[in-house]
RNA sequence: CGCGGAGUAGAGCAGUUGGCAGCUCGUCGGGCUCAUAACCCGGAGGUCGUAGGUUCAAGUCCUACCUCCGCAACCA
């Protein structure tokens, strides 16, 4: 019979900085997941890469001076990048995808204009805020303090021409495929999914598929102004990896559909919704399944660079091994759901679960077969009924594991081999083999025990390397299990190792940690990385253009006191001021910086405002003006710091 | 009334179709000495967010409310 196959894919990342712990968490479970597969026999395409287009990249690559080509080149194939970030992660992926790869541009150009010539993509315009001077479109959600982001001037409405994709067209087939097959899992995410977009008001709507605001991206061949904007761009790789529409790659015919896309939440409605309707248009098959995995969050906030509280997975590999790292994100998280990490959960999940039950398991073991037998094992068959537990449990371990892989519950799958280990070390207490090595008559029934433990070990051990690779190999060494003794026929065959095998008891396979002392020492670590290579203080660009005296003039800048100020309920970054600008009339004033400061600080306080702006409604509240604020960087992160005035000044005096 | 998720022992979480409330860590007591001060056994600790309702029986089903978190919105 012909070999199963399976391809399973990460999401493609974004290398518009380094990678973090949550990225090589999706990573690091696709891998497990596909060497499961390969070690249950499957013909396996694990596909893996780095998603290089679009604005943001080309304006990182402006600040650093750079071609966006040479940016991306650095993050992905420099030093501590992508790629060595999988290879220190002991990532198996068979292939690695950049888009800007020549074969999946082309792809890509061609995927754009058959999907135009069916009809399902047309030209229509994306409505925007323009800033003139930098040519820029931004949407609402990316101004700041309604101007625009880079140059702080003012921002219009404004339209552009862009190429749209008929999703529409999709919503009724897109919502059976989500409501009616397990396409998407966990299932829990399909309300949201269809609730949310699909029978939201206004329905489903097209896509926004090309840009002309900027060109850092594949352009659309027949209108060459326009450049692919994003998904068609990114969800294609997934099929131009295995050549579709291109001679480079191949694969095609074998591997697609794909089994499962590994997805983060964020993007589950993009791989869900859009690129089912974008195969849909082109009559390609779909992907069988779609899993949206959960977060890392650190104290119950999502891990972001602006929040500063990203976890450097090189640092842990290095500290701890990337056996242990790998195996903690898999273990301690269910794998649909948010995880909260912790470098004491990892340090505790290493301990308990390696060192104490896994490694000290397999040190007891070939310890006690070294020293009762110089580490060979005489034949024997000595039965106990007090071995009927542990060898069931061991005996029907691999079918158990197998239905929890199955539905991608890895941390399941763990659970169900850790409950083996917890049995094995029980049964060397009910046995005492220390006590039967006091008895010559003995020694055939001590020999059983230890084999059984052994056996036990192995299949464990078996199960354990889609997890642990390089653990698992030296735990085989120890336990003289060679090739066949390793297989995943093996793992479903209590047995299997030969009468006379020869054990050696090594080094400890995970050590313990002490705890206080990684955690002290992990701290110092990164309070320096996060400050290494930054800039000590960092300021916006100068104005390079004018402003006449006039224009300066006519802005209203007054004295204010805070009379009341509290948190905006429901959001997080609003404060509302209660001033008193001297009126005699409170002013309400909205200020976007609870990041910088708690209400209770500053009332009382004398601030500057400029009080004759239009009012403005957020969150329901108006804001009659706005705080003047300095804002600088500092080791790459935000500071803004209120300008405070001398309390003498009375509230209302103007500024000139 | 925008959409969705969550509230269960000190912490982190399981609880399938309603049937005596569980797991891991921590804590307290005991056992063992093969092992990486590891392992094994036992105890304490919860009115399962609140208030109603259905039922012989509710963590589980229904209704209302409270709190938290995502998305969205907003961030003058």
């Amino acid at each position: 019979m012909d070999k199963k196959k399976f391809y399973i894919t990460t999401p493609i990342y974004y290398p518009s900085a380094k990678l973090h712990i949550g990225h090589a968490y999706c990573t690091v479970a696709t891998d497990a997941m596909a060497r499961y597969k390969r070690l249950t026999g499957c013909d396996v395409m694990f596909l893996t890469g780095t998603d290089e287009h679009g604005q943001k990249i080309e304006d990182k690559a402006r600040e650093a001076g750079v071609s966006p080509k040479e940016f991306v080149d650095r993050i992905v194939e420099g030093e501590h990048g992508v790629l060595d970030l999988w290879k220190l992660m002991n990532i198996s992926n068979d292939r690695f995808i950049r888009t800007t790869d020549d074969y999946h541009e082309k792809a890509i150009q061609r995927i754009f204009r058959h999907m135009y010539d069916k009809g399902d993509i047309y030209k229509g315009t994306y409505k925007g805020k323009y800033c003139k001077p930098c040519e820029s479109f931004w949407t609402e959600s990316q101004l700041v303090n309604g101007m625009c982001p880079d140059c702080g001037r003012e921002v219009v409405d404004a339209e552009e021409e862009a190429y749209f994709f008929r999703a529409s067209k999709y919503a009724s087939r897109v919502r059976d495929l989500l409501t009616g097959t397990d396409f998407l899992q966990p299932a829990s995410r399909v309300n949201e999914m269809v609730n949310n977009f699909i029978d939201c008001e206004g329905g489903l709507q097209d896509l926004c598929v090309s840009r002309t605001s900027f060109q850092w991206g594949v352009p659309v061949d027949f209108d060459p102004k326009h450049v692919v904007y994003v998904w068609v761009d990114a969800l294609f790789n997934y099929m131009t990896a295995l050549g579709y529409e291109n001679d480079e790659r191949d694969g095609l015919d074998r591997f697609w559909p794909a089994d499962v896309h590994f997805v983060g939440k964020e993007i589950v409605r993009f791989h869900a919704i859009y690129w089912p309707a974008f195969l849909m248009s082109l009559g390609l098959p779909l992907p069988k399944h779609v899993y949206g995995h959960g977060w890392l969050v650190i104290d119950g906030v999502r891990m972001a660079k602006s929040r500063g509280n990203v976890v450097d997975p090189y640092l842990l590999a290095e500290r701890f091994g990337v056996d242990a790292l790998r195996f903690f994100l898999l273990r301690t998280f269910p794998f649909g759901s948010d995880g909260n990490f912790s470098n004491e959960l990892l340090i505790n999940t290493i301990n308990v679960d390696l060192a104490n039950d896994l490694g000290n398991l397999v040190s007891r073991t070939t310890a006690m077969i070294e020293k009762y037998f110089g580490g060979t094992l005489p034949k024997t068959d000595a039965h106990e009924s007090v071995d009927d537990e542990l060898l069931t449990m061991a005996k029907a371990l691999r079918g158990r594991y197998e239905a929890q892989m199955e539905k991608y519950q890895l941390h399941l799958g763990l659970d169900e081999v850790f409950k083996v280990i917890a049995r094995a070390n029980k049964y060397i207490d009910e046995t005492a083999p220390w006590v039967l090595a006091k008895d010559e008559a003995k020694r055939g029934r001590l020999a059983a025990v230890l084999y059984n433990l052994l056996e036990t070990v192995r299949i464990c051990t078996v199960l354990l390397t889609p997890f642990m690779p390089e653990s698992c190999e030296k735990i085989f060494a120890q336990l003289g299990a060679d090739g066949d003794a390793r297989t995943w026929e093996s793992a479903g065959c209590f047995g299997t190792l030969p009468d006379g095998v020869t054990v050696t008891k090594g080094e400890a396979i995970f050590p313990r940690i002490d705890a206080q002392a990684e955690l002290a020492e992990l701290e110092k670590l990164e309070a320096a990385a996060k400050n290494a290579g930054k800039p000590a203080v960092e300021l916006e660009p100068y104005a390079a253009e004018s402003v006449d005296f006039d224009t300066f003039c006519r802005s209203d800048f007054r004295a204010v006191k805070v009379k009341a100020c509290e948190a905006v309920k429901k959001s997080d970054k609003l404060l509302r001021f209660t001033l008193d600008d001297g009126s005699g009339t409170d002013r309400q004033i909205l200020s976007g910086i609870h990041k910088f400061y708690e209400p209770e600080q500053l009332i009382g306080k004398t601030l500057l405002a400029i009080v004759n702006l239009p009012p403005r409604k957020m969150m329901g509240l108006e804001s009659c003006g706005m705080l003047i604020s300095a804002v600088h960087k500092e080791n790459g992160e935000e500071k803004l710091n209120l300008i405070m005035l001398d309390d003498k000044i009375p509230a209302g005096a103007k500024m000139c």
